[in-house]
RNA sequence: GCGCCCUUAGCUCAGUUGGAUAGAGCAACAGCCUUCUAAGCUGUGGGUCGGUGGUUCGAAUCCACCAGGGCGCGCCA
């Protein structure tokens, strides 16, 4: 098999491939190279230097393919001594230039010698070519960084691709609860992120109002309303009634009892207030219940700073067809058929038994089993249900769909990539985001929770008891796929430990010394526009350009973070944003000469405000994408 | 039994999508408060990246198998 005909047709493919790639709407991997033209405007350092490493790598290798030249990266270094940004360009365009790493890291030193940003370049290690840049290629991002404001960082990688990205979607059973809350913040910072990141991010709840929890909700609603209008019967009597028991206890549906007393007075039950036939009440009692717990459900949102564009009732898609709709659209592909499962192995269940059912080849699309879409009794599993949902998001347009789910939905997400690959004939991407369990610790306790019992904590309880920004990030400070404990002590505390108020704290002192400064210096410009056009070449110390260089990793830390859909990465690079600037702010404190503010120094003291100044920016930015308010000050 | 996720310092966790000598916080030890807010900072010690093989210039990262933890596995959503 391996000859050298075959490394010629393996040479050649590629390219042809990625060619094709480029024209197509729907993949985008990587924006076009071209000439590095621009040099003062380049937000993204990084992405700046990949060019110039492009260009000179280009004039070594002519017609360097694009697929070797989108492998091509500039990295930060981890090693001060290997620079500020290294390349791998060498290494990996050896194989193609049939040449040592070594000679081409040797040829590309010499041609990024002449490169304006860059004052040393070396050949090092196994093929690297380490960059050392001018100090002043990295101060000249502060101006940039000031006019920018908080639009610095966007980046164009998402190039308009349109994503619809589901998230929380409750039951509209009750108040939302703490298991609720940290899809919620992972979806909600995650459609920030991805916005910043180019991408059209639509973001969307679906409201499961269909089937039977629901229709428990309504009997529990209906409990109410009789005690609002005062029937004789006790709740053993009339859960005695109810199919399935009497659920949802807790007293937050008192209100809607007594709302639909005001409303339909005793009209909704008997004669001598007892129960009456469900036709004549059931589907009242269930709009008016739904209605009332998605009021409740939009307030907790509102109160967590979740805003979502579209709400989709699963009801109203039932309701229209959809469902039956997208079945006959299977049915005509040949993807339906009658069948029977086998039973899990090793677990079967007790009642198992052998039973013909309407399922969808999912197998065609790598799951592992065919899954049903009907029940025994001809209705829609909730399933099938959402294969019409998702279809219809399909058909609203997006490139690509993403739900932010509970991880112990995970077994559910191979049968939905399944569905919207069938639909969609493979045009559409379809991902999900899991998010693991929050255990809340109270004291170190683990606080325990109860949905029967009415005991749990609910979304509202934890934004009274901790506030809405601290939730937010603490919920972040975990990647979503790994459990989490949520200390409410620590979430308050006002230590390094609590990186919530350390990247708060690092943001209030930028504050605080700017008001410093005007104080200090009556009647200067000191806004951001006015600081923008300072000199800063003044800025030449370690610790200073250590922070400008943390400043000039946060669009690609943004572009990273997008594509991996991982908003944590915005937490963690915050506080080690922090982290450098308290570093710079403590030297003050050993040496007054070190202050930012210097009154005998106007010039220099200008200079470093610039730097505060961009810090804060940053820190707004990265805060925007968490949904967290930046504070002015620590009281 | 099968599938997915996880395993990194004593503890809690990062790790820039395969890069060079694996990093933070807490805990431990040694220092630092007349302030642009010490609500903090500096330094030291601490590692077989669960294990074993493989892929290649190069592996915590990719693949295979094994061990341990979590979640799920036909008419619940």
């Amino acid at each position: 098999m391996p000859s050298t005909i075959s490394v010629k047709r393996t040479f050649f493919q590629p390219i042809q491939r990625l060619a094709a790639l480029y024209t197509s709407p729907h993949h985008r991997p990587h924006p076009p190279i071209r000439a590095n033209t621009q040099t003062m405007n380049a937000t993204d350092l990084y992405a700046h230097l990949r060019q110039t490493v492009l260009t000179a790598l280009a004039q070594i290798i002519p017609d360097l393919p694009p697929d070797i030249a989108a492998r091509v990266e500039v990295t930060p270094t981890r090693d001060p001594a290997h620079g500020d940004m290294a390349t791998n360009a060498a290494m990996v365009s050896a194989k193609l230039a049939r040449q040592p790493p070594a000679k081409i890291a040797a040829a590309l030193v010499a041609a990024l010698a002449t490169a304006p940003e860059i004052e040393a370049a070396e050949a090092a290690g196994p093929g690297f070519v380490n960059l050392r840049l001018h100090p002043q290629t990295f101060r000249a991002l502060l101006p940039i960084i000031l006019a920018n404001g908080e639009a610095y960082g966007d980046a164009a990688t998402g190039a308009g691709t349109k994503i619809n990205l589901e998230y929380v979607s409750a039951n509209p059973t009750g108040p939302m609860h703490i298991g609720h809350c940290r899809g919620a913040v992972v979806g909600d910072a995650l459609a920030n992120l991805l916005t910043k990141a180019g991408y059209t991010v639509t973001k969307e709840y679906y409201i499961n109002d269909a089937g039977a929890q629901v229709v428990a909700l309504a009997w529990a609603a209906y409990w109410r309303y009789l005690q609002a209008i005062g029937t004789p019967l006790t709740e053993e009597e009339f859960a005695a009634e109810v199919p399935g028991g009497l659920q949802y206890k807790g007293d937050y549906l008192i209100p809607v009892g007594e709302n639909l007393k005001a409303t339909h007075g005793t009209s909704l039950a008997t004669e001598h207030k007892g129960i009456a036939a469900p036709e004549t009440w059931l589907d009242t009692v269930k709009d008016t219940t739904i209605a009332a717990m998605m009021t409740e459900v939009r307030e907790d949102l509102r109160l967590l700073g979740v805003q979502q564009d579209i709400f989709t009732s699963e009801r109203a898609l039932v309701a229209s067809g959809a469902a039956d709709a997208v079945i006959a659209k299977l049915q005509a592909d040949g993807l339906i058929y009658e069948g029977v499962l086998e039973p899990p192995k090793g677990k079967t269940p007790d009642d198992w038994e052998p039973r013909p059912q309407t399922l969808f080849r999912s197998t065609n699309f790598g799951d592992d089993v065919d899954r049903p879409l009907r029940k025994s009794d001809g209705s829609n599993t909730y399933f099938a249900n959402d294969i019409a949902y998702h279809a219809d998001k399909i058909g609203r347009g997006y490139d690509e769909l993403i739900d932010v789910l509970g991880a112990d939905h995970g077994g559910y997400v191979p049968r939905m990539k399944a569905a919207v690959k069938a639909l969609s004939h493979d045009a559409v991407k379809f991902d999900a985001v899991l998010c693991q369990i929050v255990h809340i610790l109270k004291g170190g306790v683990p606080l325990k929770m109860s949905k029967r019992a009415g005991s749990y904590v609910t979304l509202r309880d934890l934004l009274e008891e901790v506030g809405k920004d601290a939730v937010r990030f603490t919920m972040l400070t975990r990647k979503a796929d790994a459990q989490m404990e949520f200390d409410l002590d620590q979430v308050l505390a006002t230590t390094r430990e609590n990186p919530v108020f350390y990247v708060q704290y690092a943001h209030a002192r930028c504050r605080s010394v700017l008001r410093a400064a005007a104080e200090m210096f009556p009647g200067a410009a000191l806004t951001d526009a006015d600081l923008a056009t300072t000199n800063v070449d003044t800025l030449d110390g370690e610790p200073e350009l250590t922070l400008i260089r943390r400043l000039a990793l946060w669009p690609r830390t943004v572009e990273s973070a997008a594509s991996a859909r991982e908003p944590h990465r915005i937490a963690f690079f915050l506080y080690d944003l922090a982290a450098d600037f308290h570093m710079l702010w403590n030297r003050g404190k050993d040496d007054a000469t070190l202050r930012f503010l210097q009154a005998d120094q106007p010039a220099a003291t200008r200079a470093r405000l610039v730097l505060v100044a961009a810090t804060a920016v940053v820190i707004r930015s990265g805060l925007a994408v968490m949904g967290v308010t930046p504070v002015e000050e620590m009281r």
